[in-house]
DNA sequence: CCGCAATGTGTCACCCAATGACAGATGACC
DNA sequence: GGTCATCTGTCATTGGGTGACACATTGCGG
């Protein structure tokens, strides 16, 4: 299976940055350059067909330059994944502390995805892409599991934001380990039947459809 | 990542051989050979520091033999998860009729762990070792997205078989993945906080304990 | 405007996982 | 004992990924 994605941590940090000197300027377009040549192929020849080589020669750098913006292949195309995973985390920190965590969690995948929906930020982030990536994503075995690799970080995330907001201990208390768990699993699974199609809104439709059977217990055992 | 796990459903299946003639006594003997060395050596370096070379060299074979027994390195590492997980799905297969699907799959768990605790059934699945495997396993990024990617396996395994029981559409009805999503994610959830310390027992004890919660929310949505 | 330091890039050499092709060895079976 | 299937080793090759080193470019202070 060849895999990897040891440094998921350590990919997103340059983003929406001021674009100062030429240098920087220079840099981000190599790495869109090689984001967007490299889901070209992906999309007309599939992720696993497609060698670093054909991405690199496409853009005209050498292999050894790629590796140098990303750790390895599949982190490039994990990299729409990830963003959307942070600017998650990033909202649910932003929710009031006097919502349940249920409810935090819920109004933090709204406003998450409202933030993603007009895309265009930048070359990874277009939104108009991101369905066939996640087509791609499901149907690759090894980018497949990456991505629950991600799921994986993100449950971690929640359970870390979820234990501050109520103040409890995240190894004692099991509760933040048990919602973000579920959570977690239900917007995986969410993903998978969604598959990509009908826009952001549908995925946020069939989250909020599967949660809400579970929303009471939460609700219970939380206040 | 470098990871694969293509071959996932078809590296069972030669399990409690009756051990005929000598070819398949041989055959047995080398896989189990290679399945020690490479624990052995997984245990004293690491799963990412240890080469196919070593392994092999350790047994006296060819590389390419080792490749003829195994799909990937990775699939060796795993062989001990995905042969619990099947045991886990043949047991929810033999769970009455009667039973809500949250019992069953409370009493399967039960059941397979029953099974597995004596241990000894072959060099795979000696008790004494899962649990340093385990540990292997969740220390290694490579190996944790591959044992996520079994979860997910077992998922799909679990809706298949509850949408049967049910005698439901698993594409129409939502509640097979549901719980099946719900109940693997708090599984996975439990094996991290267990670790592998304090037998298969403690294991059971802990997953019992993250779905006792959400017990009644799936008993009133099925009868 | 110039020179130095920092940083980005190419080249080369290398390691490891994995696969295909082919030939030789070995057990199965009559 | 001989034939046949199957297992195995050897060889060559591909592709992902990394370290070392040299060269080029940019940023910046004088």
């Amino acid at each position: 299976m060849t895999c990897t994605l040891n440094h998921v941590s350590s990919a997103v940090a340059n983003n929406s940055t001021p674009v100062c000197g030429l240098r920087e300027r220079k840099k981000r377009r190599t790495r869109d350059a090689l984001v967007r040549a490299a889901w070209d192929l992906f999309h007309s020849q599939g992720y696993e067909r497609t060698t670093v080589r054909e991405i690199t020669d496409a853009v005209e750098v050498s292999e050894r330059t790629f590796f140098r913006y990303f750790a390895s292949k599949e982190e490039l195309a994990l990299s729409p994944l990830l963003i959307a995973s942070d600017a998650f985390i990033e909202q649910l920190r932003l929710r009031p502390a006097d919502e349940r965590p249920v409810d935090a969690l819920r109004n933090a995948l709204h406003a998450a995805a409202g933030l993603l929906e007009p895309g265009q930020l930048d070359a990874e982030t277009d939104w108009e892409q991101h369905s066939q990536a996640v087509k791609l994503i499901e149907s690759t075995p090894h980018l497949l599991a990456a991505h629950l690799m991600i799921g994986q970080r993100l449950t971690d995330g929640i359970i870390e934001v979820i234990a501050e907001r109520e103040a409890v201990d995240p190894v004692t208390d099991r509760r933040p380990r048990i919602i973000a768990a579920v959570f977690c699993a239900l917007m995986t699974t969410a993903g998978q039947v969604w598959g990509g199609d009908g826009g952001i809104d549908r995925l946020v439709v069939l989250a909020d459809d599967y949660l809400a059977e579970l929303v009471p217990t939460f609700r219970d055992s939380w206040h």
